[in-house]
DNA sequence: AGAGCTTGAGTTACCGATAACACAAAATTA
DNA sequence: TAATTTTGTGTTATCGGTAACTCAAGCTCT
């Protein structure tokens, strides 16, 4: 491997010297920059930045960490700030902790050893708290993504769930819907416990009595529990409508409707938070709260940079976005 | 921050016999290791790996580079890829290129500067020769994805373009179309010039004339250029059925015809390589040729960790996975 | 012309960890 | 019991950079 000190024998400089070139800093005549440089190319340096790193205490690194790399929401997100993070000239690291509590511990754990100068953080739930205590305590800034964390005073960016559960409910509402299902995802995570609030609040405004049999608590990475819909759906009187509060969820229920022979929106209309990557604008069917995700990610990134820039001690900010409802064809009146 | 000497100090021993508790390495009793293990907790100590990296040079860290983090086909290798880095006790940075060829030089510095194990690439055309001989002259192994680059030796994973872009083509032939058009990516991409082949060997055997004006060369990542859709509409006689060479271009296309009032696929049929995510479960419609990107993703993984433990000189690999058929509702007859 | 300032370098120490070597004390062997 | 081996631990040098200090040579100024 190249180092500053092969540049400096060839360049008969002194290692420090390079040192310098490389950074612009102090003082070097023309020439011997020139000289320098032109090392540099032929012998193809690359700082190592490992080296830089350890002296410096920083690195231009920083990381974002996703609950789902599938999920076309948390890699819109990515874009956002990835242009972002580019812009201010920090390179990005991404992880995904495949909301799991495990693999998002490792994925801190790594965070750390790297000495990344900040982190965008998507928790799992609220016991992520663990890991931003975590990373409170080696001193490394970061910012919130999409969910709230109980006991962490950092910036946040949230979307508005409980206005988007309420606009969604409402909609099923105004189609003559009466049993109206909520397959939420766990209580553990601020989102669904919010999503199950604009939901309450819904019925409640549109005069419809709460039925707690008609709500499921689930994982929001995947549908793998048919069972649960199976309850919904043998219940004396089954829903005509289910809210899903993600988008992951109301693919696999719609799957699993289809399985029992039942057909969206004819039999059950569907809907859900955040919508699809391209290929919904291609062929539209879901009605959803669509939320910002390009936004999240840049906002996120832009809070975290100036976090970091500024120094600790800046008061926390909380910015929440708004959600867009999109009425496309999994929902249709209900008369019977 | 926390280091192994205030371990030691706090703990009576010297760093290097901290150093070996956490490496498990060395002869140590069991009394101090205690004692050590104790410190470590207490203090909360995780080991800088800068500082180890610079000294092992190694960092059990892998790159995987994709070309679009918003497309679900690579989305999904990344979810092979770490599934298997992981097993072997790697851990992976992510990185996107957004196809772009300057990103990626950008990507593959940050790659050489933090002297990450290998690199898992998946380059963004030919051009990217310039950065696999720069890995290549810095002595670290990679492994190819989804597209060859001529001029590299070394393992690649592809899928078998031009065998899909043949059941795509040999698709829309047996539906009646006559004027298929080709809307394909870079010829700078080996995918690109192998679905093009592809596709004239299906009209050979189909006994249809190759036209070129029927073919229009594009960026995979995204269809801006809705004049290049004009040239083909405006043709003497137009195509009823277009190939797009991937799911992102199939999706820009089909707005576009939308656009001009044309409906899919009773006025044109559309069919491309890739499948989407979760979306297209839900409602199928786009026909496409499926890769196995899950498998793209675990088997580069798998070789690229096999030529990182045995060391240089192994032989170059090449696998070629099958696509598949699937045929919705994008495509209908045609008999006019 | 001598004092003081600029300029363009070089020296040394250190960041946090580990490899290689060294060595006293305890255990084993002859 | 003396010689040898094993065990447990410490010392020193090093990885590739950079900060802080040093210093000779050339300039400027009175």
């Amino acid at each position: 491997m190249i180092t500053i000190y092969d540049i400096a024998e060839k360049a008969n400089v002194s290692a420090m010297t390079v040192s310098r070139v490389i950074n612009n800093s102090g003082r070097i005549s023309e020439a011997t920059r020139k000289r320098v440089r032109k090392v540099m190319e032929e012998l193809n340096y690359i700082p190592n930045s490992m080296a830089r790193g350890l002296v410096l205490q920083k690195t231009k690194l920083l990381s974002l960490l996703i609950t789902d790399i599938t999920n076309p929401f948390y890699t819109t997100i990515a874009r956002g700030a990835e242009d972002t993070a580019k812009r201010s000239g920090y390179k990005l690291l991404f992880g995904n902790s495949d909301e799991d509590y495990g693999k998002e511990k490792d994925y801190v754990e790594m965070i750390l050893s790297t000495r990344v100068d900040g982190v965008l953080f998507a928790p799992t739930g609220d016991a992520s708290l663990e890991q931003l205590r975590q990373l409170q305590k080696h001193g490394i800034p970061f910012v919130i993504l999409d969910r709230e964390v109980p006991g962490i005073e950092t910036d946040v960016v949230l979307g508005d769930s409980k206005e988007g559960a309420r606009k969604l409910v409402e909609h099923l509402i105004g189609l003559g819907h009466r049993r109206i299902a909520l397959v939420n995802g766990s209580p553990d995570v601020s989102t669904a416990r919010l999503r199950y609030t604009g939901y309450r609040e819904a019925l409640l405004l549109g005069g419809l009595p709460l039925d707690e049999s008609l709500v499921v608590s689930l994982n929001y990475r995947q549908f793998q529990d048919e069972a649960s819909l199976q309850v919904l759906l043998a219940l004396p009187s089954p829903p005509t409508a289910i809210f899903a509060a993600n988008n992951l969820l109301a693919v696999g229920i719609i799957q699993a409707l289809r399985q029992k022979g039942l057909s969206v929106p004819e039999d059950v209309s569907v809907v859900c938070f955040d919508d699809f990557g391209p290929a919904e604008t291609v062929n539209p069917f879901l009605t959803v709260a669509s939320q910002p995700a390009y936004q999240f990610g840049a906002l996120g990134m832009q809070l975290l940079i100036e976090r970091i820039e500024n120094g600790p001690g800046s008061e926390s900010r909380k910015i929440m976005l708004p959600s867009e409802l999109l009425i496309r064809s999994s929902t249709r009146t209900w008369d019977r």
